[in-house]
DNA sequence: GCCGTTTTCGGCCCGACTGTTTTCAGTCG
């Protein structure tokens, strides 16, 4: 089993446990161990079979044991029986907002336990007339039922930032609100969000939470408190229709760090900000920092950080995965040990991208202006290779024209440099799609698997790993191939893969399609300390897709990477002559 | 279920909002 499904199964368990009321503590100690296995750096067989689970924070016996039986079985004899006592209606109830755990238990216990029986039950009134709910409850459920496959479900990244963007902007238009920022996972750079948190500063909150509720794209009122509203939000992004949940929470100005701070970091980093603060006789919460009758004032993040003896800590590393260890000015008596982390601005020049010779849609030339425009000092073409029919892959003649095309336009444009590369294919068993004396005339070779992505791991591990050891790939393309929220990665064993890499000298390309974002961000962590170079990469195919580099930065930022980890931060000079060795 | 220089038992972050209630439980973040 791959730590992504051992910590499924522990996930599982978490809401298992919840729904049938058991200690919610005991629930939340295997959502817990769900994000240590996630963020485990290594093989998960190794790490078992090596007796290396013991240690890790968060995972005791118990846990130790079963993660244990899921890898060396694929199956956990506890949750089978958690399952058969809790219908699967039940869960997909969680779902639902406003119903939770407690109210789905009562529900199971009342004999409700499908979504049909709980639209029926609304609707006759049986569920309005229970203890504990009423008719506002059974309207709510119904309205949920309604949203169900909208509302709830996660957003990618760039649609969510396009919405909450035009949020923020808006509350930052209107009259009274002193500061504005997002917050959550949006801030923190998730691939994908839930919904957006937005964070405002005002002596007059009232007037704040009037607008908001009624700005135009506002489709449902779901909360509309004195400090917080809630609304679900619906916008064309790119001509594709996002539904979202947004919360405004607006408090004084002297607050505004302090509720920033909270609701930016995720919730076990928050947790362990208000032991830091209990630690130091001082008391945390979103409105301030205080004890013994003393308030701490702080203007900005920084110094609510710095009053913990923290340097501040980027967005996107607060997710409680060992930064505040390195932030802490106590533990080690030095500032300054947070990487200091890739920007938009250091990247250089991008890899893997097609044009209309493949299966883009701009010519070699409208790529290269393109990319000149954003400020790129290089733009790799990396076209399909002969054997993907599909997206128009090229032969070597093919390639052969293309290069001088590309020839030609570097001696006629100035300041973009086009380097010759090729997405060259894995074939179904690990051999390259071209011959070495083709692969020898690109400047580099991304390799991808576009193709059964059906193997067993095993088979798909090798087959990967022996096109990132052949000695002519640069760089290995889409890691896994996945389409967030729609298709999940083929089965691959990415820590082998790693290893491979490390050994053969061979970089990894962080995808930085929003659909793709692949190389997650938990492998990157995993790739740097083995010193492999990331290389982020649009894979555009159309100039207004060159800039997705961008969510590829966000990324590698999620990663800790800082741009000396990032190939493509280095200057046209430095590239060629690391591709010429 | 995890954890420990106050502890091997008894804690485990805490506040806003809602709805169902006469003072609080559940949900959410």
């Amino acid at each position: 089993m791959t730590k992504e499904e051992v910590a499924d199964a522990l996930e599982e368990i978490a809401t298992l446990l919840e729904v049938k009321g058991e200690n919610p503590f005991r629930a939340n100690a295997y959502r817990n161990g769900a994000r240590a296995v996630l963020q485990m750096s290594g093989d998960l067989g190794e790490i078992v079979r090596g007796g290396k689970l013991a240690g890790v924070p968060g995972i005791g016996e118990t846990l130790r044991d079963k993660i244990t039986a899921l890898v060396e079985t694929g199956e956990l004899p506890f949750l089978t029986e958690l399952r058969q006592s809790i219908p699967a209606g039940v869960v997909q109830m969680l779902r639902i907002p406003g119903l939770g755990p407690k109210k789905a238990k009562a529900l199971q216990d009342a004999g409700i336990t499908s979504l049909e029986q709980l639209k029926e039950a609304c609707e006759s009134g049986t569920v309005a007339a229970m203890k504990g709910f009423g008719a506002k409850t059974a309207t709510k459920i119904l309205e949920g039922l309604a949203f169900l496959g909208q509302v709830g479900n996660r957003v990618r990244i760039d649609q969510a930032l396009s919405v909450g963007t035009a949020l923020l902007d808006a509350v930052r238009a209107m009259p009274g609100v002193v500061r504005a920022e997002l917050a959550g996972s949006l801030r923190r750079r998730r691939e994908t969000v839930g919904d957006i948190d937005i964070i405002a500063s005002s002596p007059k909150p009232a007037p704040i939470m009037e607008t908001f509720v009624k700005l135009p794209n506002v489709q449902q009122i779901i909360g509309k408190g004195e400090t917080k509203s809630s609304i679900v939000v619906q916008q064309h992004v790119d001509g594709e229709r996002v539904t979202l949940n947004a919360d405004l929470r607006v408090v004084s100005d002297k607050e505004f760090p302090f509720t920033l701070v909270y609701f930016t970091g995720n919730k076990n980093l928050n947790i362990k900000m208000r032991q830091r603060a209990i630690d130091r006789g001082l008391r945390l919460n979103e409105y301030e920092l205080a004890g013994d009758g003393k308030t701490i004032k702080c203007k900005d993040e920084a110094e609510v950080f710095a009053a913990l003896d923290l340097d501040w800590i980027p967005p996107e590393m607060r997710e409680d995965t060992g930064e505040v260890e390195l932030a802490s000015r106590t533990d080690h008596k030095s500032a300054g040990r947070l990487p200091k982390l890739v920007e938009v601005e250091d990247v250089r020049g991008v890899f893997h991208n097609h044009t209309i010779a493949s299966d883009g849609k701009n010519t070699l030339e409208e790529m290269a202006l393109a990319a000149k425009k954003l400020g790129l000092e290089y733009l790799g073409i990396a076209d399909h290779s002969q054997s993907l029919n599909i997206a128009n892959g090229l032969s070597p003649q093919r390639v052969r024209k293309q290069q001088q095309e590309i020839d030609e336009l570097n001696s006629r444009l100035k300041g973009i440099r086009l380097l010759k590369g090729t997405e060259c294919d894995i074939l179904e068993d690990g051999s390259l799609d071209f011959s070495d004396d083709v692969l020898a005339t690109f400047d580099y070779v991304v390799a991808s698997v576009h193709t059964i992505f059906g193997q067993p791991v095993d088979v798909m591990t090798d087959r990967i790993v022996r096109a990132v050891r052949h000695p002519k790939v640069t760089m290995l393309g889409h890691a896994t191939g996945r389409l967030l929220l729609r298709r999940d990665g083929y089965k691959v064993n990415l820590d082998k893969v790693l290893d491979a890499a490390a050994e053969a000298g061979t970089m990894v390309e962080i995808n930085a399609q929003p659909l793709r974002l692949d190389l997650d961000w938990v492998y990157c962590k995993r790739a740097k300390t083995l010193g492999i170079p990331l290389v982020i990469n649009p894979d555009a195919h159309h100039t207004s897709e060159l800039e997705y580099y961008k969510y590829g930065v966000n990324v590698a930022r999620r990663g800790w990477l800082e741009a000396k980890d990032v190939f493509n931060t280095r200057t046209l000079k430095q590239v060629l002559a690391h591709l010429k060795k």
